[in-house]
DNA sequence: GGTGCCGGTTGACCTCTAGTCAACCAGTTC
DNA sequence: GAACTGGTTGACTAGAGGTCAACCGGCACC
């Protein structure tokens, strides 16, 4: 999941907006972060070299050592700033959206993700692309990717809950899995080889395990 | 797809043999795809160093040179060796399994996968971690990935073709998504979060798009 | 029976990358 | 004015991938 959303040069309100600093502990370590995460994301983490990334920063490598204690470190709290910065976003677009609405957000979270996936490039879930980088479990960086795939689990389970499903966390864990399959197979195929299969399976998964929803929201259907 | 299926010590002829050298072109190339292949797929391509390799194997790093270009090289002729040899195997134990009818073929290529999800050690699928680890889609290696995709899709195809799937094609990639989904999720997953449903999204895309089945044969039932 | 090649050895070397050490500087804050 | 924070520079280490040169044993071939 949590594919890198390319950010639209001019964010419409209605779009992913481009990230804004949360709390800015320190503008060059969030700089850091954030130009870490772009190129980690193109690039791969470890095909970008710290050189790479100070560079582009225009910072020294003592400079950079005053605020990380290693690269593994910057890799870490890349991750953990994704996750936040993915879930944040997530959360503000579905209410922006669709409202409060527990059942409606949930569909509108398919929509947003298909968006997503037809987007012209897409390298894949950052996190998962974090564990196939760092298959150390005892890794920190491992460890950070999966609490963010925890977290984004959780999220989709509470809107099941409030949304009325029989199981919430067997539905959050089952929309989770098709959403991988459709993440990894957009990663290497056309959008079109997914996103059809992808709207007929959470169909089905919406219509086992959600109450059948009075309105006619149909989330198979193209917008 | 293609998890780095645990060869068990002693081989019964019923489960997966271990491997056995094809063409042999040279011993000691052989076995430095072999051994590279083992601790690529538990460490990573990059947190293995060529000097790993080599110490492991026994040979110096001049020797080395004169079997592969360079280190890349050697990268991607182990995914190429580690394609050739999982669709071997496959079809081998298919055929022993359940024989040459194509529709019990696709049956037991499910519960094939299911036993490798439920191995103790899962760490995802080796090509979709290669893809993941050398993102740069023009890079040797992620195009040795691909192509090693493009392949069990191929084999997947052939079976729904001799099954008499409506549209083979769109059954093979159907197919696909989900065990991709299914391969990612049990990397960061127990196995029970994975199999029952990867079972019951299965059997559903059997109903959908082949022919019923006269004797009542079932993937979703537990073996 | 030399010639040459193939597969192997050794050791020195180059470049790049992560990370360290030491010394220095400017601005804030107490 | 002292101390801290965040920045600079340059020189350095260790480990990685990769190269070069020289050497060695077996074996095939004319």
């Amino acid at each position: 999941m949590s594919p890198r959303t390319p950010r639209p040069a001019q964010a419409n309100s209605d779009q992913l907006p481009t990230r804004v600093p949360v709390a800015d502990p320190s503008p060059t370590r969030q700089k850091l972060i954030e130009t870490a995460e772009a190129l980690f994301d193109t690039e791969g983490f470890h095909a970008v070299g710290l050189d790479r990334i100070l560079r582009t920063v225009g910072i020294s490598k003592q400079a950079f050592y005053r605020h990380f204690e290693s690269k593994e470190d910057l890799v870490a709290d890349v991750i953990h700033w994704h996750d936040r910065w993915w879930r944040d976003n997530c959360r503000k677009l579905l209410a922006q959206r669709v409202g409060l609405d527990a059942r409606r957000q949930l569909a509108e979270f398919v929509t947003l993700l298909v968006e997503v996936l037809e987007g012209d490039v897409f390298r894949g879930c950052f996190f998962m692309n974090a564990v196939a980088q760092f298959p150390n479990t005892s890794d920190p960086i491992h460890q950070a990717a999966l609490e963010a795939k925890d977290n984004i689990e959780a999220m989709i389970r509470d809107m099941a809950l409030g949304a009325g499903a029989d199981d919430p966390a067997a539905f959050a864990r089952e929309l989770g899995i098709l959403f991988e399959g459709a993440f990894a197979t957009r990663h290497i195929r056309p959008p079109e080889h997914v996103v059809p299969f992808l709207r007929r399976m959470a169909a089905t998964l919406f219509a086992q395990r959600l109450p059948p929803s009075g309105n006619g929201l149909a989330i198979d259907q193209p917008a």
